[in-house]
DNA sequence: TCAAAAATGATATGATACATCATTCATATG
DNA sequence: CATATGAATGATGTATCATATCATTTTTGA
């Protein structure tokens, strides 16, 4: 497991590469995002960035640089719990798979794993003649962890 | 394909069953989600149910009628589009499946179509082992529906 | 050096959702 | 029938996610 710094510069050498730029502002959001390990909104986001990396910013920077960041598929959003989580997958050197995100409805920790060719395939055999085609291979997964399940079954 | 008028009868003698009542409003509401075919936000149906059916309401009493109507499970939250639909099975005797929905980002148009078992068992699969245990068998796909693809296609 | 473009800041507002308290309505029981 | 009780609805306020728009700063290239 490589450190924070060191996935930001990866992070940084792949936006030259596609001639963009990993500005510190840039750098400070993906690296909020890295240390949470969670799914955070653009507010609680900011607010981390405030509180814990001393740097303060506008929450509309905040959604700008996450477009960014989401452009560079260095960050995903979650429409299903309205946030956003950095991608496990900047420090591969393979081209990422299709990902899918298993998140926690209670406390929005996120695990992404690769869709398996199975299930790309019975989800594809459905929509075939649907009159609907998918509008980003990312699946989302409405979960619960076991740890908030746990808690739950403790009340 | 029976009138609305016949599934909302219907609607409201399984509420009866369920021994709660499926009120004056409590209709207009499903009628709403029912005749406007999409998936509403709780607001635009609001705004339905005042322009089309001539009964305003306060968007809070839509929002806990439409919590009602969920526990009935007579309308499902669709958490991908923070809007909600009709479920299509309300006049039908069998027990429902577990749904699938088709879900257009774009103009919230809605199929709701049956998940194979196969598909459930490929998502089982990678489940098992992840810390993560399904919140409800509903699965959203983020797709485009063939209407607004063309449109776009077309620009 | 300085104009143009890119990035960020500041402000306002829209949209989804829910908490809370007030009021009205339905119903059962004396 | 009267009325007390609980269910349903109305009214108001606010939290949270998101974006539009214009101003300012920073970077970059001619």
């Amino acid at each position: 497991m490589s450190s924070y710094q060191q996935v930001l510069d990866r992070a940084e050498a792949q936006c030259v590469e596609n001639g963009s730029k990993l500005t510190k502002k840039r750098r400070t959001v993906l690296l909020g995002l890295l240390q949470s390990e969670r799914a955070l909104s653009a507010y609680e986001l900011a607010d981390y960035c405030r509180d814990e990396l001393g740097e303060a910013m506008p929450s509309m920077s905040v959604y700008r640089i996450l477009e960014f960041l989401e452009n560079e598929q260095l960050v995903h959003k979650l429409k299903l719990a309205n946030r956003y989580v950095a991608c496990v997958h900047i420090t591969c050197d393979h081209q990422h798979a299709v990902p899918q995100f298993l998140i926690c409805e209670k406390c929005h920790k996120v695990s992404e794993v690769d869709i398996t060719a199975s299930t790309m395939r019975s989800i594809r055999s459905k929509l075939a003649n649907s009159g609907f085609r998918l509008a980003s291979e990312q699946l989302e997964l409405n979960c619960v962890c076991n740890d908030c399940a746990d808690m739950e079954a403790a009340v």
